[in-house]
RNA sequence: GCCUCUGUGGUGGAAUUGGUAGACACGCAGGACUUAAAAUCCUGUGACCUCAACAGUCGUGCGGGUUCAAGUCCCGCCGGAGGUACCA
């Protein structure tokens, strides 16, 4: 076989120095400097520098077992970005990684196969290293952590263990050491619920008692008692219980009544459990959102879940009874519109008032309402049920009788669980009141409630005694001085936010530091921390339903107390890992408090927005009880916080065709209908061949064909929508004997057979967006990309798919633009065949373009935005490479503005320019605003705001003077048509408009 | 329903404080180099009208408004994405 000569050169200089050289060779100069940076480790942060300090954080990812897909390095990209350029300008910087190491998948995939937990997460957390390697990250390796590791959560426990020892003092509003609260409790006793040391919304009675009783309290008591105090505290409290997964659940890890992870039923449940008295903290939570620098829409969501509504509570006395039912309402102005109460079926009292006629129907409704998965209950929201209890209270202004009823559409868990039923004014009320055929009233101003309801905060107050003629804010206010007078109740805000569940009935978790000794719970001291998480013959719950550290072998606390069995979710160990990568080999402390004195808190962090009310709440939560312990001296974990965008997949699929037709001449052939343009062929092919593709670009949906798009195809074999024919054989052998029509013939084998048609033999398949799966072959892993085109154009190319923010489809159609661009840049260095620089002076128009891009990169940079840098500097090598400028002066500082977003072919240049050290630490280009001067400046001339032609001019003309010049243009006479204008705007280097 | 974001060529997207809409890139079309392909380079590319040029008309989801000037500001609609939902 003739070998060409040429070609056979090429293999010859590929394995020789001068081809790399030559071309970009990115494989070579990645692998070069990626080993480069982990010997060398350029990244390390310094712990005493005397620069300032700037810190990056990304959301660490779990370690799963699929690995990384290119949506994951999105943000870390762009906060390396950001990292790498504020070492450019002079920070210390602190840019570390982790992995949030416990996790339910890995217990999943435990049960499944035996295999241990940890060992497939060390698995999985060194395929996710290698893969970040990759791409070039510059992160502090030496600070990495991970949630699972008992030197990490030694100290998740020690901070659940100060929780414990710590309570809410509403007097000084911040966490204080229980011991104060003993202290009051000696010297003054707890006066019930007016006391107003009462903390994280209790709403449960607390019987009250003097400092003398406290004294002769016993231990059990007094423990019971402080635990109503304790900011996390094991409670009795409905909660999500998910049977599938065998545990409960927090508030955020339950989506549509359904479980985040594997979507699977949940039910309420009153259960004993470990909480976080989150509540306690819910109205600072709230106030500092406006102090932190995160997105409008992730604060509303916070906003939003903490819920805060200010209103009244109020007692209604039960009628012949010494009882009353308390609710909290925020429109205390419609007290003369309550037409009945409504208390859910959960209420405590729900047994004692039901009457005796009522009692089978109402134990019946409430056994249903119970039994009702929260899926279900959400489901019908609008479906109306209920029963009435035979009961009533006696309205405290009218004296009426009012009947009381149990209904699901009150909530157990919020305010009292019970409501005043204004259906007036409340669209569930009314629709409840409709349903049961209630009555109605109106008592705001406004259009007639008995159809609907008129729930606006607006009008005047009718048949309502003493409101009468008050508008509803005023009316408000006068309702609740009124209800305090009479010592009915008195004005309340409340919560939306419930307390956070901690407990887990899982294995691969925390263990909570916790023993019971007389039946009394008991945290460990600090100093025998870490307790480790023990081993267990099986995953699974016990026989006895108990969780599985239950099977534990002699798994007791000094041999003889049972440790709690529950470990801690999810969030606990990414509540505070932000603080460990500022001392995160410390054993001493979870930090060195000069450390965090340093640090303070993150500059900039970047992650996901669906962590809005989950860890996103709870860091926020951790960071402002560790401030208020003294521990830390910041109260917010984030200054600002960045949500990436999703990155969906994009399917390609394959067209089956699904009707045959057979073609009546010859039974052995098929007729295949194509349209060419606007014509419609008609072809055959072999009757034999069973499958039948056909290329998106000749369908038409109206032809003949009947075709499915079920088939996919694997999208590392399609590039633009055209099918790789050879690529797709080798992935999908089954296919050789499918036949690919294209508009002129079609592929059987790998071979082409034409129609004879002069048609392209280009196959096309039709791109979906979806999400990213595996069964849709739609998955791309950052590494195809390093593999094909290198980590320096993936870093661009995710950064040039558009704003960071923004969600959006990942394709690799533009790929090419990006790996093209690196090329060209490389090319400027060897123009002349072989790597030459010049000493020369820069001239005008080089430094315009240098100084040009240094300005407009700077501010993207600042806004982050990075897609509009990619471009920028495009343009930049574009410019340079017409203008043929080799120049020193010019090149080594763009390398340097390249270098954050393309860090190793700018190191490599760097290093080929003669540089000794990284160009990592290199400074800033500074922007000088004297190159980009310009003598002319080219006015776009318009008339009645229509730009109609380019005027040239000098730019530093006066306003009179342009307006001469322009008036005088012989374009201009050409456009007035003889008019004259009724005015001129002349914005001087803006615009020129000529208004007739 | 409510909240947040969003709507610009065939496609991803630019236009930072109201001032030349469509930068940059993909794709497409044509050309150069090549036996050929790949790679690379050059030219053109919003739509309509025109053989073409010059010119012209339209054009940033729709309808109004403010302004010398609106993708950008205001009012009212419509569509898309995400979050959230008996929270009294």
């Amino acid at each position: 076989m003739p070998f060409p000569l040429k070609s056979y050169l090429c293999i010859l200089y590929k394995n020789s120095t001068f081809y790399d050289y030559m071309e970009y060779n990115f494989k070579d100069i990645e692998n070069k400097w990626q080993k480069i940076w982990k010997d060398t480790k350029p990244f390390k942060a310094d712990n005493t520098s005397t620069k300032p300090k700037y810190y990056v954080l990304d959301m660490f990812p779990y370690p799963s077992g699929a690995g990384l897909h290119v949506g994951h390095p999105l943000g870390y990209i762009a906060s390396d970005i950001m990292a790498r350029y504020k070492r450019h300008k002079g920070f210390n910087v602190l840019h570390p990684m982790g992995y949030d190491s416990f996790g339910l998948p890995a217990e999943q995939y435990a049960i499944q196969t035996g295999q241990h937990p940890a060992v497939t997460t060390e698995q999985n957390i060194a395929r996710y290293r290698e893969q970040l390697d990759k791409i070039g990250f510059s992160f502090d390796w030496d600070r990495e952590v991970r949630t699972s590791d008992p030197s990490y959560y030694k100290w998740t426990q020690w901070i659940f263990i100060q929780l414990f020892n710590s309570w809410y003092n509403p007097r000084n509003n911040k966490a204080e050491p229980i011991e104060s609260l003993i202290k009051i409790f000696e010297t003054e006793g707890f006066k019930g619920l007016t006391h107003d040391i009462l903390t994280g919304d209790i709403e449960k009675e607390l019987e009250a008692f003097t400092p003398e009783q406290w004294k002769n309290f016993d231990e059990k008591k007094r423990s019971d008692v402080l635990m109503n105090f304790r900011l996390t505290y094991l409670g009795e409290a409905y909660v999500n219980w998910c049977p599938a997964l065998g545990t409960v659940l927090a508030n955020d890890e339950v989506k549509d009544g359904v479980s985040e992870r594997g979507g699977h039923p949940v039910e309420r449940k009153l259960m004993k459990q470990w909480s976080m008295r989150i509540t306690a903290y819910a109205q600072r939570l709230l106030d500092g959102l406006d102090t932190i620098d995160w997105t409008e829409s992730l604060k509303e969501s916070q906003r939003y879940w903490i819920g805060r509504s200010e209103g009244t509570s109020l007692k209604f006395q039960i009628e012949n009874s010494d009882l009353h039912l308390e609710v909290f309402t925020t429109r205390p102005d419609t007290i003369f519109g309550v037409s009945f109460i409504t208390i859910a079926p959960e209420h405590e009292y729900v047994d004692t008032i039901t009457t005796a006629e009522q009692k089978a129907a109402v134990l019946d409704y409430v056994t249903k309402a119970k039994n009702r998965s929260e899926r279900e209950r959400q489901a019908d929201v609008t479906k109306v049920s209920g029963v009435f209890t035979g009961a009533y209270v006696i309205h405290p202004f009218t004296g009426k009788k009012v009947q009381i009823w149990v209904g699901d559409y009150v909530l157990a868990g919020y305010g009292t669980g019970a409501v005043m039923a204004v259906p007036g004014h409340d669209e569930r009320d009314h629709r409840f009141a409709k349903h049961f055929g209630l009555p109605i009233l109106q008592v705001v101003e406004g259009p007639d409630v008995q159809e609907q309801s008129y729930d606006a905060k607006e009008g005047k107050c009718i048949n309502s005694d003493f409101l009468n003629g008050l508008e509803v804010k005023a009316a408000i206010k006068k309702a609740i001085e009124e209800i305090e007078k009479r010592n009915l109740g008195k004005g309340k805000t409340n919560y939306r936010l419930r307390d956070a569940v901690f407990g887990r009935q899982r294995y691969w978790g925390e263990p909570i530091p916790v023993y019971y000794k007389d039946g009394i719970p008991h945290v460990m001291p600090e100093n025998e921390l870490p307790l480790v998480l023990p081993e267990v013959d099986k995953f699974l719950p016990t026989e006895d339903g108990e969780p599985p550290l239950a099977r534990a072998k002699d798994w007791k606390y000094k041999g003889q107390y049972d440790y709690e069995w529950t470990t801690m979710p999810g969030w606990a160990g990414s509540s505070w890992y932000f603080l460990r990568y500022m001392d995160a080999k410390n054993d001493k402390a979870f930090a060195d408090k000069k450390l965090t004195d340093y640090w303070q808190n993150v500059d900039l962090y970047i992650g996901g927005s669906e962590h809005a009310t989950g860890h996103l709440l709870y860091v926020r939560f951790w960071t402002k009880f560790l401030f208020d312990r003294g521990f830390i001296a910041v109260d917010e974990p984030a200054k600002k916080l960045i949500n990436q965008g999703m990155i969906q997949g994009m399917s390609e699929k394959i067209n089956r065709l699904i009707s045959v037709e057979k073609n009546p001449d010859d039974n052995n052939k098929r007729l295949i209908y194509i349209y060419k343009g606007s014509v419609l062929e008609e072809h055959n092919i072999p009757l034999a061949i069973k499958n039948v593709f056909i290329s998106s670009d000749i369908i038409d949906k109206s032809s003949k064909f009947d075709y499915s798009t079920d088939k996919y195809a694997n999208v590392n074999n399609v590039s633009n929508s055209v099918l790789d024919i050879k690529k797709h054989l080798e992935w999908w052998n089954e296919d050789s004997a499918a036949a690919f029509i294209c508009e002129g013939g079609y592929w059987l084998n790998n071979e082409f057979i034409s129609f004879n048609n002069n048609g392209s033999n280009i196959f096309k398949t039709t791109p979906e967006v979806e999400k990213m799966s595996k069964s849709k072959h739609n998955v791309q892993t950052p590494d195809d990309i390093c593999e094909k085109f290198g980590a320096d154009t993936l870093r661009l190319y995710e950064m040039f798919l558009g704003p960071l923010e923004q969600s959006k489809p990942w394709n690799t159609n533009g790929i090419t633009g990006v790996s093209g661009f690196l090329k060209k840049l490389w090319r400027l260095f060897y123009q002349t065949g072989s790597f030459v620089v010049s000493e020369d002076a820069p001239t005008k128009p080089e430094l315009k373009t240098l100084h040009k891009t240094i300005k407009k990169i700077t501010e993207d940079i600042e806004r982050f935005s990075f897609n509009t840098s990619v471009s920028n500097f495009m343009i930049c090598v574009n410019e340079l490479s017409d203008l043929k400028c080799n120049k020193r002066a010019i090149l080594e500082p763009l390398l340097v503005l390249i270098s954050p977003y393309a860090p190793h072919v700018a190191e490599e240049l760097w290093e080929k320019l003669g540089h000794k050290g990284s160009i990592a630490f290199a400074a800033f280009p500074e922007f000088n605003e004297a190159h980009l001067v310009e003598d002319n400046f080219n006015y776009p001339i318009s008339f009645n705001g229509k730009m109609r032609f380019n005027l040239e001019l000098a730019a530093n003309l006066s306003v009179q003077e342009i307006e001469k010049l322009v008036m005088e243009a012989e374009q201009t006479h050409k456009y007035l048509e003889g008019k004259q204008p009724k005015k001129v705007i002349i914005v001087p280097k803006k615009i020129v408009n000529i208004v007739m």
